[in-house]
DNA sequence: AATTGTACCTGTCAGC
DNA sequence: TGCTGACAGGTACAAT
């Protein structure tokens, strides 16, 4: 589901409505997503209970939660993963698949559902977390002002890959994926099989600046819901109806009319318009 | 070093 | 009305 606009809308809203709860109790029906550390349900109960969300920040896809006691919970809600605060008089939720859920001191439940089940959980101390590969190897924040064109540059000039596959792979910049990809390169005009090394410096200047500025426009329509995705209270974002090109086969291109085509990158959808993206 | 396929999961939709 | 296959905001891992 969730890129980095979608993600920062989810942390955003987390830190105004559950920022100095208490945790006083979970319930858990998958506990497969713990992925770390090989914990089952109760020691994960014992492990959460009690502690207080002191704040709750974005890496890349991953929401962190910074409990009391120097523990750190991270969450990364992958394809179908979302957050859900309902009130306690009504713990019949719509939302089908919440496999698990923190029961808070103000009487409300944090739920986190997951259809296709491929969240996952890590935690554990601060720093034992943090250095969980994962985490350690993500690439900088596309929104950093630090993330200059002198340093993309050098993240991604001397590799040899797909341009599109460049942008997703996280440990080379991290909260891009599928969508964002396909619209900071319309925007650039880049034909997303364009090998990295081929890519002009006044390419990648205008692609730094599209990335940049796709991200910011869509945080600020809180995210896109193309199907699942939603906020801690389920409403939609709405990017998604204000798309350039993702997911758009077979319509005219915004800019110049041709029919938006899609291939297949590794395995992904990539949506590109064959005539402004010429290459 | 980069690519490809597979695995993890469930739900929806188009086509037969 | 079924059934089947493709596809969906993601990532890890093994094989080539």
């Amino acid at each position: 589901m969730p890129e980095l606009p979608e993600v920062q809308t989810i942390v955003d809203d987390l830190n105004r409505q559950v920022r100095g709860r208490r945790i006083v109790g979970i319930a858990l029906d998958w506990p497969k997503m713990i992925q770390y550390p090989a914990i089952n349900k109760r020691q994960f109960a014992v492990l959460t209970c009690g502690r207080k969300i002191l704040r709750v920040e974005r890496r890349g896809k991953y929401i962190k939660f910074y409990l009391s006691g120097n523990i750190l919970m991270i969450i990364h809600p992958k394809m179908t993963g979302r957050f859900l605060l309902e009130n306690g008089e009504k713990p019949e939720t719509n939302y089908r698949h919440s496999h698990l859920k923190f029961y808070l001191d103000n009487s409300k439940i944090l739920a986190f559902s997951d259809v296709r089940k491929l969240g996952k959980v890590w935690i554990g101390k601060i720093a034992e977390v943090e250095n969980l590969a994962n985490f350690k190897n993500l690439g900088p924040e596309p929104l950093n002002k630090s993330l200059n064109l002198s340093k993309f540059i050098k993240l991604i000039q001397f590799k040899k890959r797909k341009i599109k596959q460049l942008l997703m792979d996280q440990t080379v910049i991290a909260g891009i994926g599928n969508i964002y990809s396909d619209e900071a390169l319309w925007l650039s005009k880049i034909y997303p099989l364009t090998l990295s090394q081929d890519l002009t410096k006044i390419q990648l200047k205008t692609l730094l600046r599209a990335i940049k500025s796709v991200l910011k426009k869509s945080l600020k329509l809180r995210g896109s819901s193309m199907r699942d995705y939603r906020d801690i209270v389920g409403n939609q974002g709405n990017y998604y109806e204000q798309r350039l090109v993702y997911h758009r086969e077979g319509e005219p291109c915004l800019r110049c009319g041709t029919k938006i085509r899609r291939i297949k990158i590794g395995g992904r959808s990539a949506h590109y318009c064959p005539q402004c993206q010429y290459h």
